[in-house]
DNA sequence: ATTATCTATAGATCTATAGATAATGC
DNA sequence: ATTATCTATAGATCTATAGATAATGC
């Protein structure tokens, strides 16, 4: 809360080196990427490193937690104001699906971070297990185990995202993304008319593939 | 071809050399694990290991690609003679759960290769996406394209996998797997009786938990 | 005599820290 | 005066290779 001149410098060399180990994070795994490596993509002497974080997994921990905390907003944002539960997951997957083409490097960490981002505790684990069991309460997605359902449901969003990545167009994507939708709202027991109706209702505005892809 | 003594203590050698590579895969990322960590575990001196290998990441691959080898040998014998696409699917998915239990290593290798391991062209896809073609020209298995149907499954099974890593017991692992089959086969548009019937049949005798977890 | 293995080591990283420098606080 | 940043470096890896040793072929 002191807003010194002095914090607001510390908080943005923080911040660099937090953002040049995202940018690494994309390509390579953590092991791979050097402190020195990091200091010099942030631009920062390399020394002052050791003022931020203890460690190299400490600051990727850092960077992954800013990772999940931005993809929640954004699943947060284009499903809010929804209020059917199929809905709600059809347009996660689909724009999981089109994460690639949106937004490139959380595409690239997340697939990099793999079903370690869908299984609790860690990633949106959490979250997303709260909104399964949330859908089956209200009775309109059925599933045996919550946890194998979101393992299911999980492991076949981050397939779709890495389908994105092979070849990120938005047209694709988006179709990959809805017949991915479809299938999974069969796989949560809802019947093929409903399924598809549900998987091809428009995504907000501002929320498209070509208003985001700029 | 030529069985000398000479070439079966070179044979030996590599091999004890790949099969500490895959031991020390089991827990850590290969960028982690140094060469001198190899040809300790393997106890083969530091310099044998260039006669076999000129990278850490060339062990690797032919590790990983034995891995493959293995697994696919398991799943083409705990499905030969089914011929029931939706059975295959099934038995496929309940063996993969029951990874954990019956070949620890092999579970926690594929479990972190992730969805590299059932993407093609590596690992497991190609074979994984000729069956899912067969499955649907016999008309069996319904889907809309073949690599978002490849990516849903494959993910999921990779999902249950993981969960039982976390807790491999073969009950729950076995359960786990039934309800994750029962639900790809809806999602592969089997009505809920049918999908329960088949994923409900017993596995091969020689192939359940008990008698492969010794 | 040939071939693989082993030991020892040079050279290249990479991490962590100490001490100097620069920027801000008061 | 205080605090963060930077530069320089010591010490610890880690890789790749050279040369010696041991095992096998013929």
């Amino acid at each position: 809360m002191t807003a010194n001149r002095l914090d607001r410098r510390k908080a943005r060399t923080r911040a660099a080196l937090i953002a040049a180990g995202r940018e690494l994070l994309t390509g390579r795994d953590p092991a791979e990427v050097s402190i020195q490596e990091i200091t010099d993509a942030a631009d920062v002497g390399f020394g002052s490193f050791y003022n931020h974080f203890t460690s190299k997994q400490a600051l990727f921990e850092r960077a992954f937690a800013e990772v999940v905390r931005e993809h929640t907003a954004l699943l947060r944002m284009s499903t809010s104001g929804l209020t059917d539960p199929a809905e709600v997951l059809a347009v996660v997957v689909r724009k999981t699906a089109l994460l690639p083409v949106t937004h490139p490097d959380l595409a690239r960490i997340i697939d990099r971070a793999g079903l370690r981002y869908v299984a609790p505790p860690a990633g949106i684990g959490p979250l997303a297990r709260r909104f399964l069991r949330h859908a089956k309460d209200v009775g309109r997605l059925c599933y045996d185990d919550v946890d194998v359902a979101l393992a299911c449901a999980g492991g076949a969003a981050l397939g779709v995202l890495r389908l994105g990545l092979a070849e990120p167009d938005p047209v694709a994507a988006d179709r990959a993304g809805q017949a991915a939708a479809v299938a999974l709202l069969r796989m949560f027991t809802l019947v093929e008319g409903d399924a598809r109706r549900v998987a091809a209702r428009p995504l907000a505005i501002g929320d498209t593939p070509e208003a985001t892809a700029r």
